[in-house]
DNA sequence: AGTATGACGGTTT
DNA sequence: AAAACCGCCATAC
Protein backbone atom coordinates (compact mmCIF):
# COMPACT_ATOMS: atom_id res chain seq x y z
CA UNK A 1 0.00 0.00 0.00
CA UNK A 2 1.37 3.27 -0.77
CA UNK A 3 -0.89 5.10 1.92
CA UNK A 4 1.25 5.10 4.74
CA UNK A 5 -0.01 2.46 7.17
CA UNK A 6 -1.78 5.48 10.10
CA UNK A 7 0.82 5.61 11.96
CA UNK A 8 -0.84 8.02 14.46
CA UNK A 9 1.59 8.90 16.98
CA UNK A 10 0.55 6.58 19.62
CA UNK A 11 1.85 3.73 17.36
CA UNK A 12 4.89 5.64 17.60
CA UNK A 13 4.77 5.23 21.65
CA UNK A 14 3.98 1.69 21.14
CA UNK A 15 6.75 1.29 19.00
CA UNK A 16 8.28 2.73 21.91
CA UNK A 17 7.41 0.55 24.67
CA UNK A 18 7.86 -2.44 22.81
CA UNK A 19 11.58 -2.00 22.88
CA UNK A 20 11.91 -2.06 26.81
CA UNK A 21 13.60 -5.06 27.16
CA UNK A 22 11.92 -7.43 30.04
CA UNK A 23 13.18 -6.68 33.86
CA UNK A 24 13.33 -3.04 32.97
CA UNK A 25 11.21 -0.45 33.01
CA UNK A 26 10.82 3.30 31.40
CA UNK A 27 9.47 6.44 32.37
CA UNK A 28 6.42 8.40 30.71
CA UNK A 29 8.73 11.49 29.59
CA UNK A 30 11.36 9.35 28.45
CA UNK A 31 9.37 7.17 26.15
CA UNK A 32 7.50 10.29 25.13
CA UNK A 33 11.17 11.89 24.28
CA UNK A 34 12.24 8.71 22.21
CA UNK A 35 8.65 8.75 20.55
CA UNK A 36 9.22 12.01 18.85
CA UNK A 37 9.54 14.31 21.61
CA UNK A 38 6.15 14.53 23.26
CA UNK A 39 4.92 15.25 26.55
CA UNK A 40 4.40 12.32 29.52
CA UNK A 41 0.41 13.27 28.89
CA UNK A 42 0.67 12.00 25.58
CA UNK A 43 2.31 8.94 26.48
CA UNK A 44 0.03 8.25 29.19
CA UNK A 45 -3.09 8.85 26.59
CA UNK A 46 -1.86 6.68 24.44
CA UNK A 47 -1.46 3.90 26.81
CA UNK A 48 -4.59 4.81 28.43
CA UNK A 49 -6.34 3.91 24.86
CA UNK A 50 -4.62 0.37 25.04
CA UNK A 51 -6.51 -0.62 27.01
CA UNK A 52 -9.64 -0.55 24.30
CA UNK A 53 -6.83 -1.68 21.66
CA UNK A 54 -6.55 -5.25 19.99
CA UNK A 55 -2.92 -4.72 19.58
CA UNK A 56 -2.87 -3.61 23.11
CA UNK A 57 -1.46 -6.98 24.18
CA UNK A 58 1.44 -6.30 22.37
CA UNK A 59 2.40 -3.66 24.49
CA UNK A 60 4.16 -3.88 27.65
CA UNK A 61 2.81 -0.82 29.50
CA UNK A 62 3.20 -2.80 32.41
CA UNK A 63 7.08 -1.24 32.35
CA UNK A 64 6.17 2.25 31.87
CA UNK A 65 5.93 4.20 35.32
CA UNK A 66 5.75 7.65 36.22
CA UNK A 67 9.18 9.91 36.09
CA UNK A 68 9.77 8.78 40.40
CA UNK A 69 9.67 5.07 40.01
CA UNK A 70 5.86 5.40 40.73
CA UNK A 71 3.27 3.29 39.03
CA UNK A 72 0.44 5.36 37.32
CA UNK A 73 -1.92 3.46 36.53
CA UNK A 74 -5.27 5.04 37.06
CA UNK A 75 -6.94 1.84 34.81
CA UNK A 76 -6.41 -1.58 36.16
CA UNK A 77 -4.81 -0.38 39.22
CA UNK A 78 -1.39 -0.32 39.95
CA UNK A 79 -1.46 -3.85 41.99
CA UNK A 80 -1.67 -5.91 38.67
CA UNK A 81 1.29 -3.62 36.97
CA UNK A 82 3.90 -4.51 39.83
CA UNK A 83 3.15 -8.25 40.31
CA UNK A 84 3.89 -8.21 36.35
CA UNK A 85 7.26 -6.28 37.18
CA UNK A 86 7.81 -8.67 39.53
CA UNK A 87 7.56 -11.69 37.71
CA UNK A 88 10.39 -10.25 35.18
CA UNK A 89 12.36 -9.81 38.60
CA UNK A 90 11.95 -5.86 38.76
CA UNK A 91 11.94 -4.79 42.84
CA UNK A 92 10.47 -2.61 44.56
CA UNK A 93 11.01 -0.32 47.34
CA UNK A 94 9.41 -0.12 50.49
CA UNK A 95 7.24 2.65 48.89
CA UNK A 96 6.15 0.62 45.98
CA UNK A 97 8.22 2.95 43.44
CA UNK A 98 10.28 0.64 40.86
CA UNK A 99 14.11 1.20 41.94
CA UNK A 100 15.28 3.43 39.08
CA UNK A 101 18.56 2.88 39.64
CA UNK A 102 18.66 -0.56 38.92
CA UNK A 103 15.98 -1.19 36.38
CA UNK A 104 15.58 2.31 34.64
CA UNK A 105 15.67 0.98 30.89
CA UNK A 106 19.02 2.94 29.26
CA UNK A 107 18.98 3.50 25.44
C1' DA B 1 -15.94 22.81 14.43
C1' DG B 2 -15.22 23.53 19.10
C1' DT B 3 -14.83 21.73 23.69
C1' DA B 4 -13.45 18.61 27.19
C1' DT B 5 -10.52 15.16 28.77
C1' DG B 6 -6.49 12.01 29.47
C1' DA B 7 -2.08 6.29 32.73
C1' DC B 8 2.78 13.09 33.37
C1' DG B 9 6.77 16.32 34.01
C1' DG B 10 8.90 20.09 35.33
C1' DT B 11 8.87 24.68 37.37
C1' DT B 12 7.12 28.14 40.46
C1' DT B 13 4.54 29.99 44.28
C1' DA C 1 8.27 20.73 52.01
C1' DA C 2 3.84 20.61 49.74
C1' DA C 3 0.56 22.24 46.47
C1' DA C 4 -0.77 24.45 42.25
C1' DC C 5 -0.04 25.67 37.46
C1' DC C 6 1.30 25.42 32.98
C1' DG C 7 2.80 22.98 28.87
C1' DC C 8 2.07 19.13 25.29
C1' DC C 9 -0.73 16.74 21.48
C1' DA C 10 -4.23 13.68 20.18
C1' DT C 11 -8.83 11.53 20.56
C1' DA C 12 -13.78 11.41 21.46
C1' DC C 13 -18.16 13.55 21.90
Amino acid sequence: MVGLPEEKAYERVYNCVRQIPTGRVATYGQIGRLAGGFSGRMVGFALAALRSRPDGDSVPWQRVVNATGRISTHGIGGGQQRALLEEEGVTFSADGSVKLDEFLWEV
